[in-house]
DNA sequence: GACAAGAGATACGTC
DNA sequence: GACGTATCTCTTGTCA
């Protein structure tokens, strides 16, 4: 049988080089030998081992390809050759030629086209054909008689025949290897493929479509973002195709004769491996004796990796409304950077306003120390205040004159993080704040306030958070007095700040021995379920995977063949479809179950005992202030305003949350503050009489859509009012409304018209919310927070109903927000002036929580809900709801 | 080619 | 409707 291999030099060689790259062979003369020598050594090998009867070795020309031509950035990132390389190569060649090995280099085509058309005429002719090459481009040219050769980095070698590389990628057939790189691209060819495609979504798109041009007759059928991706760089990816195609119609001549292997020139190679100094191949050659040493044809199951591609420029979504902060403004003084920053401190009084900023040493937060303190009076006076050397002492007590001045305003990026850190070294910061993080948050609370951001829009360059401060104050206040926000801004948002500052210094104590003994159980019942869930189907998979659950389900244990799939092409199997499935197989109640345990133990029991401060002994909550769009607090490291409630093994967690030695846990909770809200904007005179009459407002509500007495209200009925009062809020359509109560749409319909029968202002008022939003392009809350809806006006219905549901839900949130903010700041400013020791240790949007000594409790629960309760007159009262105990449950 | 970082999905906890 | 986090999966960049 006649085997023909053929090598594709450049690939053998580069690949060699860099084998070798951190202890690369020198010799004496001072050559790098790494490409000569493992080129040489796979031939020998190939030669020993696989016997070839025929051998050709395939070069790049010099010049450009007819890829080149066709697309300039053809291989054009790549670096230029190394030096190295390129003086080994005539040398290769002399070694070829000294084997008796034919060399192929054809102007215009690549090796591997000139490979592809040799193994294309092989294959007629009936030879076994081996291409020599490590690239993955080399799989659409396997089938009949030809195969790949790809040596592997362990010294072995795997061939590829169709079947394997059809198997390795999951495609059905070779052909598609050339649609495969036209979508993923390939890094080191410059062939870009599409942007956001790489191997996997590749496969599943030619798993979908079999081919190119076949997806891009239907990308109608492919979905979410990347049905865009897809459109978008269509005509990319039939280029990329072009160029990822491997010619077999070279002009090149096959002379099967010629390449016949021969004996070498032993003369030749001698005097060219002692030239190199390779002395073991030059005494093999001496010898003539073949010594051998590796396993041919190992098959491995080895995944490649294919290379990734380089990105193409990102779109900029143009939505994103600036303020124009400097129109009024020269710009001077404002572009260039300030220079060095002066070290010796001193402050020149008086002086109205300090920009500052305090610099960290480390940025893990529980060892976080100041190492300096950088300081801005003006364009030409700043400073950077070391904290760290022979001055530390002195310079802390002139900071603290500063910092502690009542007259002085402090304007910062962040503050409430100064604060903190301030607080560290003693200095408690006094006097009216200006935050520039804040203000742009309360113009405009959607987009980024981060120092990056800030400081490309507004100064063109990066900048210090002192610069910011600097640069941005002036403007902001004056955009803030024209939206007419700066009372939101100075009244609420800045005494907050160091309301926030302490509740996050305060900290919450949590008993950590707790958790640990019951994630040490709780670890046990989840491995012993997941063996049980394995069993129970009759086969491994990652239970934590949905993706791999869903194929366990609905792929091979079939369950239904009504499965729903996400917008990504993957099954569903959220706790609804799977709840929903659970009749049908025992697995199924099993993998809730272990979803339930796995949620509690590695979002809460496992992660909150990390994040106890060593210093405090205490969890350390940041409080969000500039994050949300409706103007609600959000916590995070650890996220404290989602620890479970609702189901009675969750709300053991709770049970670990408790107050200081000689504290009571005190929790006080508005009841009803959005529904009251609601009512109180709506002006609807049935809701405020139901709510001015201290009824229970769901059963009031139940008995006025279903026309019974109160007292005849089913727990059902009750249920179902609830639910559409929560809808409301939250503006939910009937068909949010009928999947939440799991009643048909023509059901919820009828629910939202008597709703609206018994409160018809409330219907008016989202009307005119509504309408609102769509004239002035934001809408409100009672204290003038704004949230802008871009897409109110949208022609896309859904994005539209989206804007439309939070123009019903931002001012009703967002004033609930409101209004908890203000009740935090009169409490703490009470408990201030009383001199209490009782600590405001959380906030969840509609509850405030303390740990409070015993004998202040009754001072603490007066100033709570009078000051929550008084803290705005509305048209119907607000009710704070309190309660004490050892943890956070008992006083829930 | 191996590894890490980042991004996107999915799921789920709260109000 | 508003969030934050864990986990898995895939893409992309880096360093050889």
């Amino acid at each position: 049988m006649e085997r023909l291999f053929l090598i594709d030099a450049y690939a053998l060689i580069y690949r060699s080089y860099y084998a070798f790259i951190k202890a690369p062979r020198i010799n004496s003369k001072g050559l790098n030998t790494s490409a000569i020598y493992g080129f040489v050594n796979t031939l020998e090998e190939i030669v020993k081992k696989e016997k070839p009867t025929h051998l050709a070795v395939a070069f790049d020309p010099h010049g450009p390809t007819f890829r080149h031509k066709a697309f300039e950035q053809y291989k054009a990132q790549r670096e230029a050759t190394p030096e190295d390389i390129r003086k080994s190569v005539p040398i290769i060649k002399d070694i070829v030629a000294a084997y008796n090995i034919p060399i192929f280099v054809i102007d215009g085509f690549e090796a591997d086209d000139v490979i592809g058309t040799l193994a294309h005429i092989a294959d007629t002719k009936g030879i076994e054909t081996y291409m020599v090459t490590p690239d993955k481009d080399y799989g659409q040219l396997v089938g009949g008689n030809v195969y790949m050769y790809r040596p592997r980095h362990n010294g072995g070698y795997e061939v590829m025949g169709e079947k394997e590389v059809c198997e390795k990628y999951g495609l059905s057939n070779k052909s598609q290897v050339i649609d495969l790189l036209g979508l993923m691209g390939d890094s080191s060819d410059n062939i870009p493929g599409c942007p956001g495609v790489g191997e996997k979504t590749a496969v599943k798109l030619l798993q979908d479509f079999g081919s190119i041009d076949n997806m891009l007759a239907h990308t109608d059928q492919i979905k979410g973002a990347l049905r865009t991706k897809v459109e978008t760089n269509a005509e990319q990816i039939k280029f990329s195709k072009f160029l990822a195609t491997i010619r077999t119609d070279v002009p090149v001549e096959f002379n099967e004769d010629a390449l016949k292997v021969a004996k070498a020139d032993t003369d030749k190679l001698l005097s060219l491996f002692s030239e190199l100094e390779f002395k073991q191949l030059a005494d093999k050659h001496l010898q003539g004796s073949l010594s051998s040493k590796t396993t041919i044809f190992t098959k491995t199951s080895e995944q490649s990796a294919i290379p990734a591609r380089k990105q193409g420029p990102v779109s900029v979504d143009g939505k994103a409304v600036q303020l124009d902060l400097f129109a009024d403004y020269t710009s001077e003084g404002v572009q260039e950077s300030l220079a060095s920053p002066r070290q010796c401190f001193t402050v020149h009084y008086p002086l109205s306003t300090v920009h500052f900023s305090t610099y960290p040493a480390d940025a893990n937060p529980f060892v976080d120390e100041i190492e300096s303190v950088g300081i801005c009076y003006s364009e030409t006076e700043f400073f950077s205040v070391p904290l760290k050397g022979a001055d530390r002492d002195k310079n802390i007590e002139e900071l603290k004159k500063l910092f502690e001045n009542e007259e002085i305003e402090k304007c910062g990026y962040n503050i409430k993080y100064d604060i903190e850190m301030l607080a560290q070294l003693g200095i408690e910061v006094k006097g009216k704040l200006f935050d520039i993080m804040l203000a742009h948050y309360v113009l405009q609370p959607e987009l980024s306030h981060s120092v990056a951001y800030l400081s490309d829009i507004y100064l063109h360059r990066e900048a210090t958070r002192e610069e910011l401060a600097m640069y941005l104050k002036e403007p902001l206040l004056k955009a803030l007095k024209e939206e007419k926000q700066d009372n939101l801004f100075f009244d609420v948002e800045m005494p907050l700040v160091k309301v926030l500052a302490k509740l996050e210094s305060n900290g919450v104590r949590i008993d950590a021995e707790a958790l640990q003994a019951s994630s040490v159980s709780m670890t046990a019942k989840l491995n012993a379920l997941e063996t049980e869930i394995q069993q129970c189907a009759g086969f491994e998979f990652n239970v934590n995977s949905p993706k791999q659950i869903g194929e366990a389900l609905f792929d091979r244990l079939h369950i239904t063949d009504k499965a729903k799939k996400t917008k990504g092409g993957q099954y569903v199997t959220s706790e609804e479809v799977l709840e929903s499935l659970k009749g049908k197989h025992p697995v199924i109640g099993k993998i809730l179950e272990y979803r339930g345990l796995k949620k509690l133990l590695s979002t809460y029991i496992d992660a909150l005992p990390k994040l106890v401060n060593p210093k405090t002994g205490r969890i350390h909550t940041s409080f969000n202030q500039a994050v949300t769009a409706t103007g609600r607090l959000s916590s995070s490291n650890p996220n404290l305003q989602n620890i479970p409630v609702r189901e009675a093994q969750g709300r053991e967690i709770r049970k670990v949350f408790i107050p200081d030695d000689g504290c009571v846990f005190f929790s006080a909770d508005y009841s009803q503050i959005e529904l009251r809200l609601m009512a109180h904007l709506s002006g609807d005179a049935n809701m405020i009489e139901a709510f001015n009459s201290g009824k229970d407002i769901h059963a009031a509500t139940a008995a006025k859509i279903y026309r019974v007495p109160i007292e005849e209200v089913t727990p059902e009925m009750r249920r179902r009012a609830k639910t559409a009062n929560f809808g409301i809020i939250y503006g939910i359509s009937a068909f949010g409304l009928a999947q939440r109560l799991d009643i048909s749409r023509t059901e919820a319909k009828e629910l939202i018209d008597g709703y609206f029968v018994t409160y018809p202002q409330v219907r008016e008022y989202m009307e005119q919310s509504i309408e609102l939003a769509k004239e002035r392009g934001y809408v409100e809350t009672v204290f003038g927070r704004k949230r802008y809806l871009a897409d109110i006006n949208s022609s896309n219905s859904i994005v539209r109903g989206y804007a439309e549901r939070n123009a019903i839900n931002a001012p009703i949130q967002g004033s609930a927000a409101d209004l908890m903010k203000i009740a935090m700041i009169k409490v703490f400013n009470e408990c201030e002036k009383l001199g209490l020791k009782a600590k405001m240790i959380l906030q969840v949007h509609d509850e405030l929580n303390f740990s409070v000594p015993e004998k202040e409790l009754e001072t603490l629960r007066n100033v709570v809900i009078d000051s929550m309760q008084n803290v705005a007159s509305l048209k119907v009262p607000l009710i704070a709801d309190c309660g004490t105990g050892k943890n956070w449950v008992e006083a829930h």
